[in-house]
DNA sequence: TAGTGGTCTAGACCACAAG
DNA sequence: TTGTGGTCTAGACCACTAA
């Protein structure tokens, strides 16, 4: 019972309710629900409780936060995510770290570790380098309850606008792999670049690994 | 009914059949499917039908491939993808792109304009400059059919290693829009730059432009 | 053959939204 | 109050797998 396929519907418009698929095509509910389910899985429609069953245009698949930041592309997929703080320091970066963000030789960043964790388990070991010249004291913000890109946002009034993403894949130093629980000899993903808001100002250098 | 919930178990190691739990927690075998199913979605359990269901690592989030790869991308999505070729030119790129790729001053890339495709539904315009000198004849490939990174490390010997990339939000341009069946005002994300084999070889500069 | 997952039935009660 | 989706029941028959 599978022939409920997508026949051109507008976008927004009302899909039938179970009760009328149910009587219109002679099956039971729990069958309709099954395959209306699979749609809705798809991004092909959306159910609202209560109100009804609607037409959806699929959902984007790439979306410039999902791409930059983790936390959303996880929430985008339903996914709930949980950070562990690792530590947080005020250090001098590395020459490379400097240039990237285009810091004077003294200053100083907030270098954030973080394990992102999905389902309890963890999926990213993370360290973010935050200049402490362009968002002072975040130190003080509660980094481990939610998104770091929300707090330069809404915390700083930065507009985030560009992410550069160099990926490579490669294997896990003993630490990385203790850390995220693989093996040395497995493959992992590590992402790395900087974040810039306004104009083209780096706010972000980070430093990711990823259980592949 | 959504007490079942991920206890530590092995990897591999056998989880109750329905009819195992149906007993054992007192509920309809439906209600055990619908609860099953979420954990077999969210990637924690596999089902194989006529021998049981089995405890599965949860399937990586990010892998090397599926962030540089579209066709991967979307394949781990369980999507079906289909290209459509634009065009195909050989061209001196411009500066940037040259200076990118590495290349001579006189030195021509094929130039590979294409729409991806979802569900029929288009998703991304896609622009790849392949430098002729690294990849010989490859416009005689069948370009429309599958993955050009595949192409390019089948057909060539190559090992993709590395992948830079640059994301932004921004507006289309008048063609990208009508390509893409989106309105000029509305955001895309563009997503722009090199991949490498080998020895930090650049093999493709390609530009993106994805619906949001 | 016995056990597993895949699908389906014909009901039921509930929570939510809108008039 | 009515109609919607969310959840659940207690069965049933089928296809697949392995002994």
């Amino acid at each position: 019972m599978r022939e409920i396929q997508e026949g051109r519907w507008a976008e927004g418009a009302r899909f039938p309710s179970d009760q009328e698929l149910t009587s219109r095509l002679g099956v039971s509910r729990m069958t309709v629900r099954q395959a209306v389910s699979e749609l809705v899985n798809d991004g092909f429609l959306r159910r609202d409780h209560g109100k009804g069953t609607f037409v959806t245009r699929p959902r984007a698949l790439r979306r410039f936060w999902t791409v930059i930041s983790f936390t959303e592309e996880m929430r985008s997929r339903g996914l709930e995510v949980q950070n562990k703080l690792l530590g947080v320091r005020r250090v001098i970066p590395p020459g490379p770290i400097r240039k990237a963000l285009r810091l004077g030789p003294g200053e100083r960043v907030l270098q954030i570790r973080r394990i992102r964790a999905v389902h309890g388990q963890p999926i990213a070991y993370n360290v973010s380098n935050i200049p402490l010249s362009r968002c002072p004291d975040l130190d003080r913000c509660d980094l481990e309850e939610d998104s770091l890109y929300l707090i330069i946002q809404n915390r700083y009034g930065y507009r985030i606008t560009r992410g550069d993403r160099a990926y490579r894949a490669a294997k896990p130093s003993r630490a990385e792999a203790a850390l995220l629980g693989v093996a040395p000899g497995d493959s992992v993903l590590v992402v790395e670049g900087a974040t810039f808001v306004d104009r083209e100002v780096p706010i972000d250098y980070c430093y990711e690994v990823y259980r592949e």
